[in-house]
DNA sequence: AGCACGCCGACT
DNA sequence: GTCGGCGTGCTC
């Protein structure tokens, strides 16, 4: 008598068994197959995972499944194993691990074909239209403007988001002929079209290629190392070359703020063949149509942010992982996975190469190469090329301070500014002030669910907590004194504009954050304002930092480094390191190398020397050195027990038994800190704790943490918080 | 996660 | 007198 073992979309840490439909062919219950099946009071669709003959459970409790939905398995049995293996190592309910990887539509239970979609787009007349001759027709208009901006064209979804009744004047568009429909292709753009030639490759490129492509058919890593405009682009290209010649596929993973269609146009550039690009604007069906070439072996190269790792592949061929050290990688809520690191795992069972690819690598990777487990493969900048930038650091103890700028920094300003050049400034704080204060009493103003000062947001006259993001109008009396003499303390990048804007008065300045780039178009308008020349002055967070090269800035300036130097988190230092290599990346060019000013309080401190007087190899060195002293990672593992409730009680009760279970198990080799309250306590009206497991090896933390999850979520406590493992955490926070 | 069942406040 | 609040418990 056959059980059916299936997993099911629910936070469930085991499988549920069925009983196969009445008069249903055995045959057709291969593992990777989808299940419709009775569960609680409704029905939901599963995923047969095996197929066995006994059950814990009496013969009677077992229900049938209602439907075969598949012929034929969905994911390959070496596919589901991988998914298999991920569920436990990170120790998520497989349903919902095997679920991550099917786009909704599969999730659904709907049929696992492609379909094309129909799209709206302008009609050749209408791309001449000018929009003044529909003046009594503004909802046209947009229209017209709207689709100018998609010349795929638009699907339904799109046009349904624009929240207005679009149908009438869309018929209206095409009655004139403006606007017509056609069968989108799905994201395959291969094919027409001059191809770009394969550029030539100096003697490091050269032996990078060759050393992959002779790994092609085997496991191995590689870390890819090399500064922005080494060549690691021309590498993967010429790796996925030799991949797709021999037949295969190319799985390449790219951060999030990297999947610009710039990117993604090279490849297309390079290769006639067909390409599954999986991006968050995708709708379902395009979700779909990707998924399904790449599982069927028509996509020759497939790309995608992090969750791209879960898309299965015919003819595996080469992963490519590239800005390794980036934090996108790692999942930040719910099934906190780190796709770089499971797409080494992939390729291992698979037995394809992986290639790491960064300038600045992580230090796990680092400890990988020392260790053997990774080739290091060097790209040292090539002659000839841009210089690398002189990097600086202002002491800013007893230095003359005009705001947040040093008068140093100030003058290379004017200087740069004067010769006609661009001036990058890195502050990585959005908004006008990090804190507003009465001056009278000392009264901060607080975020009223968690425990963090608000930021005020001048241009919105609001004040914003960057957590929770709740906002509200400013006070204009102190509530604690009365007083009214409250001021905006600090610098962000709102500030820092309208400092520059009020001392280069002729210069346009270009702000660059979450703010000023949340309408859609926005941030490629100010990239194109900054290429055209007609800016001075660019000032930005995070997302100036990665991806963008800006060949006229000569002076970047990082306007506050001490975060990163004592953050709360041990790997701030590294993230500083990355962040200062990135930033000084954005500079420059042939003849024009640039400089790169670094304020800090702290000059003397030994990282930031390394850094900067012997580059980031030696900086990675000596932190490693401190990083194997304090038993950190990757000399040790960590996992992560958080939870959060709405009294601080059930937190610290579930976490105390959490802790005691913990003990009972852990043998030497393992130990166990906290419960400690999380940095930041309250967070949205909850608060956070966190019970930490380090462990000397991920063998004897596995073994610990597979009888511990069990206890954990039988314990009563439990059901009183929100709690999540987090295994390998990038952020203790 | 859903979804039921289960006991206590403001409404047709 | 009911509708419904979300606390508790279960799903093969």
């Amino acid at each position: 008598m056959a059980v059916l073992q299936v997993a099911l979309p629910a936070p469930l840490r085991h499988y549920f068994d069925y009983l196969p439909p009445p008069n249903c062919d055995i045959d057709r219950l291969i593992p990777g197959v989808r299940l419709r099946v009775p569960f609680g009071s409704g029905h939901r669709v599963g995923m047969l995972m095996s197929v066995t003959d006994k059950t814990e459970l009496a013969r009677e409790q077992l229900k049938w499944v209602s439907a075969v939905v598949d012929d034929e398995p969905l994911l390959s049995a070496p596919h589901l194993a991988f998914l298999k293996w991920a569920g436990d190592y990170y120790h998520h309910p497989i349903g919902e691990t095997v679920f991550a990887c099917l786009p909704s539509l599969l999730r659904k239970g709907r049929p696992a074909r492609q379909r094309r979609e129909i799209r709206w787009r302008l009609s050749p007349e209408g791309c001449h239209i000018k929009p003044d001759s529909l003046r009594r027709a503004p909802r046209q208009v947009g229209l017209l403007e709207f689709l100018r901006q998609y010349p795929e064209g638009v699907t339904r979804k799109q046009l349904s988001e624009l929240g207005w009744g679009w149908r009438t004047a869309i018929r209206a568009l095409m009655d004139r002929g403006w606007v017509d429909t056609y069968e989108y292709a799905g994201t395959s753009q291969g094919g027409r079209g001059q191809r770009e030639p394969a550029l030539a490759l100096n003697v490091a490129q050269e032996q990078a290629v060759s050393a992959i492509c002779s790994s092609l058919g085997t496991f191995q890593p590689f870390l890819l190392d090399g500064v922005t405009g080494s060549g690691k682009t021309e590498v993967y290209l010429q790796v996925i070359d030799r991949v797709i010649r021999e037949g295969k596929q190319a799985l390449v993973l790219i951060p999030e703020i990297g999947l610009t269609p710039q990117a993604v146009d090279r490849f297309r550039r390079r290769f006639a063949v067909p390409i599954a690009v999986v991006h968050s604007a995708l709708s379902d069906q395009e979700r779909l149509n990707a998924w399904l070439m790449a599982r069927d072996g028509s996509a020759s190269i497939v790309i995608g942010t992090r969750s791209a790792v879960w898309t299965p592949l015919r003819y595996p061929g080469a992963i490519i992982v590239d800005e390794e050290h980036d934090l996108s990688y790692k999942q930040h809520e719910g099934f906190r996975y780190s796709a770089r690191d499971l797409a080494v795992v992939r390729a291992q069972r698979a037995k394809i190469p992986v290639l790491l690819g960064t300038a600045t690598p992580s230090l796990e990777s680092l400890y990988n190469v020392d260790l053997g487990r990774y080739r290091h493969l060097i790209l040292p900048e090539r002659a000839g090329d841009a210089a690398s930038p002189k990097i600086e650091v202002l002491d800013m103890r007893r230095r003359p301070m005009h705001a947040a700028l040093s008068v140093t920094l100030l003058e290379a300003i004017r200087t740069n500014l004067n010769q006609g050049r661009q001036v990058l400034l890195f502050l990585n704080r959005r908004g006008f002030a990090p804190a507003m204060l009465c001056h009278h009493c000392g009264w901060v103003a607080g975020c009223k669910r968690c425990d963090v000062h608000v930021t005020y947001h001048k241009e919105r006259d609001l004040l914003v907590c960057h957590h929770c993001g709740a906002d509200r109008r400013p006070e204009t009396s102190c509530p604690s004194c009365g007083g009214c003499d409250l001021i905006a303390v600090g610098h962000g990048t709102e500030r820092l504009a309208q400092l520059l804007e009020d001392l280069f008065p002729q210069n346009r300045v270009v702000r660059i954050d979450r703010d000023s780039t949340r309408r859609k178009r926005a941030m490629q308008e100010m990239l194109d304002t900054i290429q055209s020349g007609s800016a001075g002055i660019l000032i930005g967070t995070q997302m100036l930092a990665k991806g963008h090269h800006f060949p006229n800035v000569t002076l970047v300036g990082v306007v506050d480094a001490d975060s990163g130097l004592f953050g709360a988190d041990f790997r701030s230092s590294e993230r500083m390191a990355q962040l200062v290599m990135q930033v000084a990346g954005r500079a420059g060019r042939a003849k024009r190398p640039g400089t790169v000013f670094i304020q800090t309080h702290h000059p003397d401190h030994h990282l930031l020397r390394s850094l900067i007087e012997h580059g980031y190899g030696r900086f990675a060195r000596e932190a490693l050195v401190e990083r194997r002293e304090a038993k950190l990672p990757p000399y040790t593992r960590l996992t992560l027990l958080r939870a959060d409730a709405h009294s601080q009680g059930a937190t610290y009760n579930f976490l105390s038994e959490a802790r005691i279970e913990a003990l009972k198990l852990a043998k030497g080799g393992i130990d166990v800190f906290g419960p400690v309250r999380a940095p930041i306590e309250r967070r949205a009206g909850r608060y956070r704790g966190q019970l930490l497991i380090q462990a000397h090896s991920r063998n004897l933390l596995q073994r610990m943490l597979n009888p511990w999850v069990h206890q954990v979520e039988n314990l009563k406590t439990a059901r009183k918080v929100r709690w999540s493992l987090d295994v390998d955490p990038q952020e203790m926070l």
